[in-house]
DNA sequence: TATGTCATCCGAAACGTTTCGGATAAATAT
DNA sequence: ATATTTATCCGAAACGTTTCGGATGACATA
């Protein structure tokens, strides 16, 4: 292995000043640092980063605690997540650790453990629920962690979709286009971004003066499986929505499959509005007419999340509320006003 | 944080005998062991990893590096991967390190970056396919590593299912049943799990004096819609097989599904067999007849993947070919002779 | 000349652990 | 009695890095 004491013998530096010199101090002269720098390269020298560690403190290490048992359709989203978030922690220097424990219970367990005796510098909390404990006991044991979401009573450092707005904005493009009985095919139960996206579209009721308690939300996974079951059974009622919300591009394509199969076309018979998150997999493209959605990368968001990691962990508290993503309103061709024949909620 | 020299202080013992007395070390009185250990108890005392990783060049981390251009049929199996490794290697009070980066190409500069400088002590290698540079390199650059599957040519510690023996046995089971006519509905092509699993078919055929050249070998995906078109349309052929064997319980599942939409009935009309990974998400029960297969958990194999590299990191070389799994052969009800009225190939 | 400023440098200590090379005293062997 | 073994202990050095607290000489200021 190659040392800076290695260095130091080789240009007649003190280890100091090679430390000094490579780790950009300004108080080397230029000639110092390039020959410093010179015989780095050609011996092939990289910072130990454990040494590094033991001195400063930290090993540039960020950890995501997850459970064994998620569910099938939290399998399939938190692999994404996992992937985006591993790469963008990766862009800022930081290496990404995934652990795995077998429920929910050892969760926090293994925040005393790899924080306190395996030199984990942070942690990501993803997908918050009501209640989660993990926030409070992160916090109490003041542990840096970043969360993508955010938890209610209790600021924190956090990235974060305007989720609020998002169901702002989609409901209000229903609303404004006259619809009354609007369907919200929102996410899973005691989420938190799917009780602030219902908020938002109750909001957008209630500003216009109508009653947000005629907002018919569902919960359940965003499959396109489950948007396609939850759309038919409501389209088939006699008072069947005449607007849906969909939670995302996926949901959509089964309000898409559902609206096929009962012979309605989109946006005449039945007007349709969504949220897209940009995934490489669930694109946008490819619906007919192209849907009115809010847009956001979820991409965007992992590499803010690094962003404010790599801020935490150096100490800085980053400002309360520059977490908070703005979703791009996009308008398509999938909303119109409610066909004429249909009684008015 | 609480140190060795905390509990020192607080026991009257030396430091260097509250180490060796932590650690094990034999030349520590009980009663002296015992006053440490209620001390450390007491003091929340912790071993910090980064110091003992200076002074022992190991720090307990072990790394799978993937390219994030996986494609969807691959995203949904890695994770199940991941999820399994590294909570085998929890349990060996390791740590997994998931590191993603762009493309294949950057997986090897990934080696090199998180080995040098970030304190990995070995890395994982999964879906070896052919060719692959990855054992070369990591074997060139003397990086402890542990493979689940065999590279060709270069022996290496590893970790595999016996997937000849798999072949071998569900060929076998179909041949002598009397089928001659034999469809393989193997996983991806060019990786070596399948080209294995071809030649022990091939080599169940050869034995029984029959041509392995008739096995017809369709590769692809291991999904039950795959299983279910490709079953269908050489169903649908006037020389259709009369025996199936299925890489695993979702193509399986799919064979299922095509025999009852081209009404022929299982085992009578057609007989299959399978491979079982044993699963929660893709569970072997469900099938009416009960299939045969070969079976062998996955999470079988990722425990002693993790055992391996724990050997590997602490300089033991695995003795060779103790890393092959056997399977265990469960016949089932799938399998009858051929219709009469089909003719032999 | 004496003093202060500046750029550049370096020795030594420190981070927390493990381990080498003995030290001590008691028990046993000669 | 002396020599040897045994059980138990400890000081100090080492891992590779960063950083504190000065040191040095050149130059400008008073």
């Amino acid at each position: 292995m190659v040392t800076l004491k290695d260095i130091s013998k080789a240009t007649g530096v003190s280890v100091t000043q090679v430390s000094r010199a490579l780790g950009g101090h300004d108080d080397v002269k230029e000639a110092t640092r390039a020959k410093v720098r010179e015989a780095a390269a050609r011996l092939g020298y990289r910072t130990n980063a454990i040494a590094k560690g033991l001195k400063t403190g930290q090993t540039g290490f960020v950890a995501m605690v997850i459970p064994s048992d998620i569910d099938a359709s939290g399998r399939e989203i938190m692999f994404d997540m996992v992937v985006g978030i591993s790469q963008a922690i990766s862009r800022h220097g930081l290496k990404f650790l995934l652990h795995v424990v077998d429920s929910d219970a050892q969760v926090t367990g293994a925040f005393d453990l790899l924080f306190h005796g395996g030199g984990i510098d942070g942690f990501i909390l993803t997908e918050l629920q009501e209640p989660d404990p993990r926030v409070a006991y992160l916090q109490d044991r003041n542990m840096p962690f970043v969360v993508h979401g955010q938890y209610p009573g209790r600021p924190h450092p956090f990235v974060d979709l305007d989720n609020f707005r998002v169901g702002e904005v989609l409901a209000g493009w229903l609303l404004d286009a006259g619809h009354r009985r609007i369907l919200f095919l929102n996410g899973q139960d005691h989420r938190i971004y799917s009780s602030t996206r219902t908020a938002g579209a109750r909001h957008a009721f209630a500003v216009r003066g109508i009653d947000p308690s005629t907002l018919d939300v569902a919960h359940g996974p965003m499959t396109q499986d489950r948007g396609r079951a939850v759309a038919l059974d409501r389209l088939r009622r006699p008072d069947r929505p005449t607007g849906i919300i969909a939670g995302n591009t996926m949901l959509a394509r089964g309000v898409w499959d559902a609206a096929a199969a009962c012979g309605l076309r989109i946006p005449e018979d039945l007007s349709v509005t969504a949220h897209d998150d940009v995934l490489a997999q669930y694109p946008a493209s490819g619906f007919d007419p192209v849907p009115s959605v809010t847009r956001s990368a979820l991409h965007a968001a992992w590499a803010a999340l690094a962003d404010t990691m790599s801020q935490t962990i150096a100490g800085g508290d980053p400002e309360p509320d520059s977490g908070l993503l703005a979703p791009e309103a996009v308008p398509g061709l999938s909303v119109a006003p409610p066909p004429a024949g249909s009684s008015r909620g």
